[in-house]
DNA sequence: GCAAGGTC
């Protein structure tokens, strides 16, 4: 009896490696929606066909239901109570599909998911995909794999001891989840809408709120509450000056620096009257400099911080980029030390190639001393180079930097300690203390191949105890002391590492969050500065509920969900628990939130004083005002009414026309770039689409709402609608139609209202406008063209013509289309006005080639 | 438009 036996694994990567392993490398690789690998084996004592592939990390996310994203209508409060819904982390990869596909005939499911938490809960996502599509099969059918490293002797062996998958872990990540979203979102949209709709001038999209950018952003506006406290003092310090052997010493005061002039400068007598400076004693000791151990995640995007001036969030993609083109180990990894078994040859021989390092490592292939210490996670091994690499190979720049680091780190780790002598020396003047200390290299070690880490400083001259120098001066020197210096990038992602906010993979998403958000700026030397937001907005907390805004809030969600992991509580009621101390933490912030509101009234503009003034009200008949900085928005000064726009772009009056259903003014929204579309919208239904059902486009750039433009908007008396502006359906995606952008000329084009396809008509064209007449062919509507005099691109030199664009060929041919890519080989499907809606048009039947826009 | 966690 043979089975069939699917195994999977967290990514891509790792369903390769394993399977290398398992099956001595006699695997057959074919490509579904991921790749699977397939080999002859034993499994259990059985006669087995494997079969291993992998997901892409989570297959699902969670998030609320429809029913509760509207932002307007929504009270924050409820989604404490909310349900939540599961859906397809990333629906283009397929990978449910691709999992039950797989699972068809396979009788035995092996999960190879990364050992850890988010990894167990991956086993559960996997067995929702698989076990309903499996063959039936006697005995245990679900097998968990547990493996510490991607090395043979631990895969086999992970294999020869199979157990079960962890219910209880995968509950508490599920319950984080829900924790987090429901926290998250509830905090955010209740902050945003509250002072994005009272100021003008907050530069920020969104007002977030996180379990871990908010205690990240915590920690920067901390440092500056430090340096905004500190109240400077003067000190005084004594400097005796001597020499030895023409080089001058210089010397340590025991008493360091005193805050009493008085006293100093009795000192400075005492010294000053004293006959010499006499050496009172010599030592010398070997000390050293440890080499660095393996390479983690946080200890690279530290150094690419600190050491390369790159951003984390930067550092992050180029070492993924490096990784999946094959020059890097997988570089999310928590792991310092090696794990047992490591091939350190393998790296060596590879690095042996390098023009520059190559000879080092040649020297180290017979001499290198295998690591010890660092700490081994058992996750991934540290981050080393896989294969050799020039600058010009990785085209320079950061890439070859960050390459450049990860080898040498890598070569350090394997090289001996620098090792150098410390000589020590103590002397007195009028029963005062003092002290110098020199060094000089003994082994430079991996220093060598890390010279910016070498041991600085120079040797003292020779010395002897008993020996007395001349005093040629005693200087007293007054200083003030003075703040400690704005938090660098390094060091909150050492902070961060150490109160367990975030992790190797998310530690850099959360401070490029709050860069984003504009509660952070990154000024010289990579110090996070906080802005008046970011200050204002943790001022607030600390004011309202300082647990808020502290690590503990972090460490309180996962010592909760700790219970459910450990079986020890479960996970229904600990969220409930949990949601409810939330919740109240919720309430009280809102009642209290005048006291947030003090502080951003003394730094932030009202939106009455803020912005310029642009269209008229519908209702109150006054000018609105139109607040440009981001989010851009209207505002109506007399109706406090706040009315959202589309991002990423510029708004102008249109012609002061107004919309029939509202009297709103209608304004013109032009999306920056070099083929941004223009379109009119009404501000009143852009946020409150007056048709049940009618669509709505997303907003562009950050902010941007989901809202109803004209060209969406199915009203059949105005001109603006899509009734009268729509030529044909989308051909590049599918709920969009093709309209007439009205003020395009003189390079008339079409748009979707939709996606970004667009259509350039002929370049001659003098006008564009929509005719009453629908294509006999296609029904779409005809555009009546009129082209410049003596301009004309027809055959026939006519200069007026009321014509398909998609059927007419000549007219198609004198076309350009724009960010389209699988038009060619896709029907044309249905006339104007969007499929389904009308019932219009021949739809798929159509046979004519010209409809699949092959000529544009 | 929102959280944090995987991964590409």
């Amino acid at each position: 009896m043979s089975c069939t036996v699917l195994m999977v694994a967290e990514k891509p990567s790792l369903a390769q490696s394993i399977a290398n392993i398992l099956s001595s490398g006699r695997a057959h690789s074919r490509r579904s929606f991921l790749e699977v690998h397939e080999w002859n084996g034993s499994f259990r004592g059985r006669i087995a066909n494997f079969r291993m592939t992998s997901v892409i990390g989570h297959v699902l996310s969670i998030d609320f239901p429809a029913k509760f994203q509207n932002w307007e209508t929504t009270d924050p409060a409820s989604l404490f109570d909310a349900p939540t819904i599961r859906s397809e982390a990333n629906p283009k990869a397929h990978v449910c599909k691709h999992l039950q596909q797989e699972a068809r005939g396979c009788t035995h499911l092996v999960l190879w998911l990364d050992c850890d938490r988010e990894g167990e809960n991956i086993c559960f996502e996997v067995i929702d995909n698989t076990v309903k599509w499996m063959a039936r099969s006697a005995g245990q059918q679900i097998f968990r794999a547990r493996f510490s490293a991607i090395s043979a002797p631990d895969i086999t062996a992970a294999m020869d001891k199979l157990g079960e998958p962890n219910k209880c872990e995968a509950l508490a990540v599920d319950a984080r989840q829900e924790l987090d979203l429901k926290v998250g979102v509830a905090f955010t949209r209740f902050q945003t809408r509250y002072f994005q709709g009272k100021y003008g001038n907050l530069d920020a999209s969104v007002i977030s709120y996180g379990p871990c950018q908010t205690p990240t952003l915590t920690f920067a506006v901390q440092r500056h509450q430090v340096i905004t406290a500190f109240q400077p003092e003067d000190f005084w310090s004594i400097r005796p000056h001597i020499s030895k052997a023409g080089q001058r010493i210089d010397l340590e005061w025991a008493r360091g620096r005193l805050f009493d002039q008085d006293a100093a400068q009795l000192f400075q007598v005492l010294v000053k009257e004293a006959r010499g400076m006499r050496c009172t004693g010599v030592t010398t000791k070997e000390e050293r400099r440890q080499r660095p151990h393996g390479l983690n995640t946080v200890e690279m995007l530290k150094i690419a911080s600190s050491g390369l001036g790159m951003a984390p969030a930067q550092a992050m993609r180029i070492a993924e980029s490096l990784y999946t083109s094959g020059y890097l180990s997988y570089p999310r990894t928590e792991s310092s030390g090696y794990p047992p078994g490591f091939d350190f040859e393998e790296v060596l021989v590879e690095m042996r190639r390098h023009p520059i390092w190559g000879e080092y490592a040649q020297h180290l292939m017979s001499n290198f001393v295998p690591p010890k210490g660092g700490h081994d996670a058992g996750d991934h091994p540290p981050i080393t180079p896989v294969a050799s690499a020039t600058e010009h190979e990785l085209g320079g720049g950061d890439m070859w930097r960050l390459y450049d680091y990860v080898a040498r780190h890598f070569l350090g780790s394997l090289s001996p300690d620098c090792t150098f002598a410390r000589t020590t020396a103590t002397f007195s003047a009028g029963h005062e203390a003092f002290s110098a200390s020199g060094t000089s290299p003994k082994r430079p070690g991996f220093t060598a191949i890390m010279p910016w880490r070498a041991v600085e400083g120079k040797p003292l001259p020779p010395l002897q105890e008993g020996e007395s120098l001349p005093i040629t001066e005693v200087d007293l020197k007054q200083g003030k002391t003075s703040p400690p210096d704005y938090l660098t990038e390094s060091e909150l992602i050492g902070l961060m590492e150490k109160h367990g906010i975030g992790t190797d993979a998310s530690i850099a998403v959360h401070i490029n969050n709050i860069c984003e958000r504009n509660y952070v700026g990154i000024q010289t030397g990579r110090k996070v500065v906080p802005t008046e937001l970011g200050i204002t907005l943790v001022r607030g907390y600390q004011l309202i509920d300082p647990e808020l805004c502290l690590p503990q809030v972090r460490a309180h969600v996962e010592q909760q969900i700790g219970l459910i992991a450990e079986g020890k509580a479960e996970k229904e009621a600990v969220v409930l628990h949990t949601l409810d101390q939330f919740a109240q933490k919720f309430r009280h912030f809102v009642t209290k939130i005048a006291r947030m509101d003090a502080l951003f009234e003394a730094s932030f503009s009202p939106l009455a004083s803020s912005g310029k003034v642009l269209g008229k009200c519908g209702k109150c008949l006054r000018y609105m005002k139109l607040i440009s900085i981001r989010p851009m928005r209207l505002y109506c000064p007399t109706c406090e009414e706040v009315l959202n726009l589309p991002q990423g772009g510029t708004v102008k009056l249109y012609k002061g026309l107004e919309c029939p259903l509202d009297g709103y003014e209608i304004v013109l929204f032009s999306l920056s770039g070099p083929d941004g579309k223009t379109y009119a919208l009404c501000p009143f239904c852009y946020n409150n689409p007056p048709f049940e059902g009618a669509l709505k486009v997303s907003g562009q750039g950050a902010g941007g709402k989901a809202g109803m433009p004209c060209t969406l908007c199915p009203h059949s008396g105005c001109p603006h609608s899509f009734l009268r502006m729509g030529i044909t359906a989308c051909p590049e995606c599918d709920d969009g139609t093709v309209v007439l952008d009205p003020v395009s000329g003189p390079k008339w084009r079409l748009d979707c209202n939709q996606c970004s396809f667009l259509i350039y008509l002929p370049e001659t064209l003098h006008s564009a406008k929509l005719s009453k007449k629908h294509c006999p062919e296609c029904d779409s509507s005809m555009l009546r063209l009129d082209f410049r005099k003596g301009a004309s691109s027809l055959p026939d030199g006519a200069t007026d013509i009321t014509a398909c664009v998609i059927c007419d060929e000549q007219i198609a041919k004198l076309c350009t289309a724009k960010h389209g890519r699988s038009y060619v080989n896709r029907r044309h499907r249905g006339g104007r006005g969007g499929r389904g809606r009308r019932g219009r048009g021949r739809g798929r039947k159509n046979e004519n080639p010209l409809l699949s826009f092959r000529d544009f």
